[in-house]
DNA sequence: TCGGGTGATCGCACTTCGTTATCGGTCTGT
DNA sequence: ACAGACCGATAACGAAGTGCGATCACCCGA
């Protein structure tokens, strides 16, 4: 068997079948001719010595063997993409370009020092910043889509694909419209709360559910948002409460503040997380600049 | 800035220039003419924005971005390579092939009784066996020229590139002619050895260097060569004893066996080691058909 | 049975990638 | 100092790879 004559442009295209659902579909997706993606995916099965899409009148199917192939074409994709996206010169004449993804409650001052210092190491290295829920990032961080994520460090958000490392760690609050004085446990008990969908806010839910056990919270509840920003508006309309790590007290609208609760200290943990598979020297520098500031590891 | 036009190509091409130590050498080592290898690392350049040799009048330097491209770029074919040769088909029609390298140490039937469960689940899976140092095994996971790995089990060989996991334990013995029937450690103290030089068998050296110190052994090493099969050659032929792991009695000449010392029995762990970047789903499939098996994890 | 959808095939143009021949440069040994 | 050996860059050109539009064969629902 000589060697393969495959190219990326071969795993991008049967990706983009896969993804696309379609032949045609990847085609318009890749800007490119119906006939091209025909050819490549064919050359590619030869190549492979396989069918990767079993053709049927409408539509296909993806083999068993083609799947594993396509799980590994991605990585192998991402990897490639990654090593030429952190080399390539930017705009401004420096290397590099890292994609970050953040969870909303990660939004602290401690980020913005953290990429200073990468500036400092790394002048002109852009750095791509994206919010999206915990769950997604896991996702995106497999796919190759994100280099870097920072989300809430809990038991549930775990795969053998990722590693992930504590940052730093807060407690959480109460948000309040700044009218508001203090706050106590007793007052949480009659207050209403608005407070993140649990599609988005999975893991964050979860810790908040474990917090109230202790002293015996049973929040009520009056309405559900998907962004925090919608969250943020209803408080502020006075609609009710939320609860926040308190190291994102810098992001919070004017109208509102963020309490500490005498009595009820619930620790939040966030981590930096990546893929293993995602190594180039440019995120390694990335990584360290992170550990070394807060002197983990 | 559009998108890349690099290639696969372009990375082996460049590659091969570093590693070959200039133009021509890469030329002939890709068996392709010199223009084309010259032409190829002009355009990589031109497209990442840098230079990546500092072309001098007679030969040539890697600059600081080049060799930190270099080493991505590394990473990133061998993840190419890897998924294209796992999905492969061989002459048997079954999908698969994994190279693995091994100590002479490693010899061992929990090998091939891994082997064979591995082909029990993937039959037609192609494995290809290359016994190599410790130290060379390690180079070889990192710039993905093997997949896997058995080796000595030793502090001293670490890397946070490449993870490891112990699969089995043995003890170390002594091989001797047929003709004698049992051995002492007093027997040790006048006995003359025959070992594997240092440059070849480093950490299994630092080993037996440790192990003798309890029982103050100094053994007098007459004869050292490089591979095993000469080690044992050179005991047959009655100009020493050398040392050896139990578990690997199976692969020893008839001439010799292995003892052990009565009073003396110094441990040594043979792990499988893989490279963190490393990962395809025949891969994680080969690992788990190991580990599962010893009930390690 | 007829449109509207799928993917496959054909023929042609452009680009990529390889070749050979040749150039200008630096070292080295006379 | 100069010839010769080596290096990489360049030029010109042929072969292969890769794109395109047009078209075909097929399945399906109206």
């Amino acid at each position: 068997m000589g060697p393969t004559r495959i190219g990326i442009r071969h795993l991008r295209y049967t990706i983009a079948v896969a993804d696309a659902g379609g032949f045609r579909a990847a085609a318009e997706a890749l800007n490119i001719a119906q006939p091209a993606v025909s050819k490549t995916v064919q050359d590619t099965e030869k190549d492979l010595g396989f069918t990767i899409f079993q053709r049927g009148g409408s539509g296909f199917e993806i083999t068993e063997p083609g799947r594993v192939f396509l799980d590994d074409a991605r990585l192998t994709l991402a990897a490639f993409e990654r090593t030429i996206r952190a080399s390539r010169q930017n705009e401004l004449g420096a290397r590099g370009h890292i994609i970050v993804g953040y969870s909303a409650l990660a939004t602290s001052s401690h980020i913005s020092a953290g990429l200073d210092r990468l500036n400092r190491l790394h002048p002109g290295c852009q750095v791509e910043m994206h919010v999206m829920s915990t769950d997604t990032m896991m996702k995106n961080l497999k796919t190759g889509e994100i280099d870097i994520g920072f989300l809430l460090f809990h038991e549930s958000v775990q795969d053998p694909q990722v590693t992930q490392r504590p940052i730093w760690s807060t407690q959480i609050g109460v948000v309040v419209p700044r009218s508001i004085d203090d706050v106590s446990l007793d007052m949480l008990r009659d207050a209403d709360f608005v407070i993140g969908v649990r599609e988005n806010w999975r893991s964050f839910r979860a810790l908040l559910d474990a917090a109230f056990v202790e002293p015996g919270l049973r929040p009520s509840i009056v309405d559900e948002a998907w962004d925090v920003q919608v969250i943020f508006q209803r408080v502020a309309e006075g609609r009710g409460l939320t609860f926040y790590p308190i190291s994102a007290a810098d992001s919070l609208p004017a109208a509102l503040k963020i309490m500490a609760v005498p009595g009820w200290a619930p620790q939040l943990t966030i981590a930096m997380a990546w893929s293993n598979v995602a190594d180039t020297k440019l995120l390694r520098a990335f990584r360290d600049s992170f550990c070394d500031n807060f002197a983990c590891k």
